[in-house]
DNA sequence: CTGCTCTTGTGGACGGCGTGAACAATGCGC
DNA sequence: GCGCATTGTTCACGCCGTCCACAAGAGCAG
């Protein structure tokens, strides 16, 4: 009983799990303000524990953030699979893969008004390529959101919806156009939009991808 | 002789234009590094004043990011204009209203890659839809970057391109994917693109949006 | 059990930031 | 020429990220 955690508060001086503790209190805060309101001080404040405690678990600032902006990938993730699992399976193949499609719109933009300040957190750090896979981004499948897309659009090229020819680069192309109304929801001439009218337009863009790709 | 202003430096303790110098030092702040790069003390510093001279000129840090963010968008907008004029004008109405169109995304991606931090910026500051018509945001034309592409779209209704009925709500779809299309090249996994690929892909969005709408 | 070492949290300090209040120099209207 | 509103300066405060030296446990060797 030397490393006593059952009351919230610390027996001994060690915390015992400060690393997860800190990055909670990050996407809490990221939830709250986006990623400028990430503050490692304010982290280390809600964790009970002083500044430079920190410092043995993130090597700086950024090193923090970026951990909250991997948890906000996966929560986008985990609600893609949401807006999917939730979806009714009427056996036709053709219309199950657009149901599927549709669905990574709307979950992506659902999140995004649901949870704007990780939505925000998520997109933070430029990412490379290969960190668009990385696992600590995963949702609940274990994909990370732009292989949710990826999948879609293999599973329209499988029913035949979409041309195989026409399907390389076309996440990019997706995810560019379902990205971009996500930002004018939350930060651009779009806030303000009601519900309705934020899934009509959201509809209508993956319509409009859907015709155009 | 009492405001000798001739030699870039100041005869008078009086500036002259602390305005216009700050705003100058913050939008050549945004283009090196973003609209978190916009520091205050740094652009009086540029201005070779103390800090707080610059509180005779906005009231804060954000109202000198506004005004810097303005500047941005006038300057995206110029570069659209830029891109509408360079086009050459072969009768054909409907091929013009096309052309004028796909100039729009094209300036609009060209200026986010030429740049990134003012591009960036131009849209740090959340802004309504009042905001969007602001004439310190328009170009040469006085026109906004979302004027201009509300233009080539009644150019494209005009034209008989586009139908009517379709017409409204047609920017917010047209701007999600252009804008979405420069975030991903700028900071998300696009970055690293070479001019031709990005090129190749900013006309095949262009022509989706257009097909799709 | 004793003592050593590695890990993890603490305390103090530094420089940079935005910003408020008091003060001073200046140019302008009378 | 005088008084005043304008505009820049100085001093000060609190917050931030971060560095460094130190201390309190944990875990292991003997």
């Amino acid at each position: 009983m030397s490393t006593d955690r059952t009351g919230g508060e610390r027996a001994n001086y060690r915390h015992g799990d400060l690393r997860r503790a800190l990055l909670a209190a990050g996407v809490d805060l990221a939830r709250g303000g986006g990623p400028t309101a990430v503050i490692l001080r304010e982290a280390t404040r809600r964790a009970g524990v002083s500044p430079n405690a920190a410092y043995r678990h993130f090597a700086d600032r950024a090193a923090l953030l970026g951990a909250v902006c991997d948890a906000a990938q996966s929560a986008l993730a985990t609600a893609i699979e949401a807006e999917q699992d939730a979806l009714p399976a009427h056996g036709d193949r053709v219309l199950d893969a657009r149901a599927r499609f549709q669905a990574v719109g709307t979950g992506y933009i659902r999140f995004a008004r649901a949870e704007p300040g990780l939505f925000r957190t998520a997109f933070a750090v430029p990412d490379n390529l290969d960190a668009s896979g990385s696992a600590a981004r995963a949702g609940g499948t274990g994909r990370t959101p732009f292989q949710l897309l990826a999948d879609a659009l293999d599973g329209l090229v499988d029913a035949g919806v979409l041309p195989a020819t026409r399907r390389q680069g076309a996440e990019f192309l997706a995810w560019a156009a379902v990205h971009g109304l996500a930002t004018l929801l939350i930060d651009g001439p779009l806030r303000g939009l009601d519900n309705d009218q934020a899934k009509q337009l959201s509809q209508r863009l993956v319509l409009m991808v859907n015709k155009g790709l």
